[in-house]
RNA sequence: GCCCCGUUCGUCUAUUGGUUUAGGACAUCGCCCUCUCAAGGCGGAAAGACGGGUUCGAUUCCCGUACGGGGCGCCA
């Protein structure tokens, strides 16, 4: 029997960088072993939960290509056999109901009245007081007649699990080894809303339990939640899963990552350019390393080389930069059509090339492959090849007001327009022969050529984008030059 | 305020008591290559929070301090 581990996000937003990782490391996890990874929808939050949310987690995990071995699909289906995979349905199903019957009938749980505004106002006083605040307890003693009171007043309760007030709560945590928390700081916290909803931390451990997974690995944020899920699971009777926190994911003010970082959805790194991969790989190294610190992971590598013991407990800052170093890696790493297929959304959306020549517009897009940092300024870098040019100030004033530079382009066209062959061999040794014959250095004919036909001092290289242009646009846009030059 | 957790180059990290002049990667600086920009090659600068122990020997083990983070909801 393998492994079984999940990722369990509420949809509540859109699906950001920390939460990939989380599911990433999860689905390493499975696939290292042989285990199954499951996707569980936390939708108890009534309030905040939506369906465009739940699109946003499908999307961005199908993109990054973590798929799911459990869970609900995108298209309404559900795949595997512990369904159903929306905490809202099993809710609705009485999952959890009847765990809440049996607490309430062993005496482990208990009603509570108190209105929201009541605690609001005891954790104020306490905090004057100087004290945690927390929930003291005291609908743990209600007697048939307050109850009654109560509900005769219209009131709701909710549920309250009896935490226990003495001894400690230890468990042992694969990546932070022992974990101990003093049952004094736990407090009877809510298992389920007035509204008959089930909370996080109880839906959690039953559904965790009855989907039998064998390991829990979580961001470390849940850590102080795990001392009160434990003690439900001993309450209920059962064991619980191994559990693992990792550390959290920092913004460059050593804060968890947020919105004020930058971006942080998955999806908004999808529109910059990123590729899916790269982001995987960056993200796996956010956190965990190999004993030998290896950076870049061919298709297959992580999931073989993952492992829990290699995962950090401190927190890592996010590193845009490094990220972006690491997209470019990829993006060098591509075939020709499969960088063409990538570039491809970013091209039409900027719609200079529609109709293009596909094999042409492959070749160039590959000519400029190794400068690429995102797949989103590839237009922009060959724009040139099929718009107007539009010159770039500087690099007017720079290469054109030279002196040479007239009478470098002219002796350029002399030659280009005698050319038959308009490939890159023999377009540069025209150019060097025009730049011999004319006095000048090859420098002083190749700057002039290339700003005469790209509006740029940088860009590809010459002759092959000259190639690539052909004879007519070049020695339009060669003439056209000239009357920038002095 | 209380609880939990953490602390190696600017950043991600290796190191699990001696093999270490603490290694790699990004970024940074210099050189080389070169038709520009990149890419690539070579090289440089750059770190064990602090204070006590334990030990023949601590980055590594223990304690304390400082700093940082997370949590303390009828949110998850």
């Amino acid at each position: 029997m393998g492994n079984r581990v999940r990722f369990a996000p509420s949809p509540t937003g859109h699906l950001h960088i920390g939460g990939l990782r989380t599911a990433l490391f999860n689905y390493l996890f499975a696939k290292k072993y042989g285990g199954s990874f499951i996707l569980r929808i936390e939708d108890t939050d009534e309030e905040r939960s939506t369906a465009a949310s739940t699109q946003a987690i499908f999307d961005g995990l199908l993109w990054a290509q973590l798929t799911w071995d459990e869970g609900p699909m995108p298209n309404g289906e559900v795949k595997g056999a512990y369904g159903p995979y929306y905490q809202a349905q099993r809710a609705q199903e009485g999952v959890y109901q009847k765990f809440i019957d049996q607490l309430l009938a062993e005496d482990k749980a208990y009603q509570c009245y108190c209105t929201p505004q009541e605690l609001e106002a005891m954790r104020t006083q306490q905090q004057a007081n100087k004290l945690p605040p927390r929930y003291d307890g005291r609908c743990r003693r209600l007697t048939g007649e307050q109850k009654e009171a109560f509900k005769a007043q219209g009131r709701k309760p909710v549920i309250r699990f009896k935490m226990p007030k003495e001894g400690e709560t230890k468990f042992t945590d694969l990546i932070r080894g022992e974990v101990s928390f003093a049952n004094k700081d736990l407090y009877d916290l809510v298992i389920q809303k007035a509204s008959g909803i089930p909370t996080y931390n109880f839906a959690v451990v039953v559904d965790d339990h009855l989907m039998e997974m064998t390991h829990v690995i979580r961001g470390d944020d849940h850590i102080s939640n795990t001392p009160a899920q434990i003690q439900l699971y001993r309450a209920l009777g059962w064991a619980h899963p191994i559990m693992a926190h990792l550390s959290m994911i920092h913004g460059p003010d050593g804060t968890k990552l947020s919105k004020r970082h930058g971006d942080t959805s998955v999806i908004e790194y999808k529109k910059q350019g990123y590729l899916p991969q790269a982001l995987i790989n960056y993200l796996a190294l956010l956190g965990w390393s190999t004993p030998d610190s290896q950076q870049l992971f061919a298709p297959g590598e992580l999931e073989q080389k993952f492992d829990i013991a290699g995962c950090q407990k401190s927190p890592a800052v996010f590193d845009p930069v490094k990220l972006q170093w690491m997209n470019g890696e990829y993006i060098r790493g591509l075939s020709k059509d499969a960088l063409y297929e990538a570039a491809k959304p970013f091209i039409d959306e900027a719609g200079f090339a529609a109709g293009a020549d596909t094999e042409r517009l492959k070749d160039i897009v590959a000519l400029e492959q190794e400068k690429y940092k995102t797949l989103k300024e590839i237009p922009d870098l060959i724009s040139f090849f099929y718009a107007d040019v539009t010159f770039d100030e500087a690099a007017v004033e720079k290469v054109f007001k030279q002196p040479t530079a007239k009478a470098a382009l002219e002796a350029a066209i002399a030659k280009y327009e005698a050319l038959d062959s308009f490939t890159e061999q023999p377009l540069e040794e025209a150019a060097r022969a025009a730049a011999k014959e004319s006095g000048l250095k090859a420098g002083q004919i190749f700057h002039p050529a290339r700003v005469a036909v790209s509006g740029r001092t940088n860009g590809p290289t010459l002759f092959k984008m000259l190639e690539y242009m052909g004879k007519d646009m070049v020695l339009k846009r060669m003439r056209a030059a000239l009357g920038l030059t002095v």
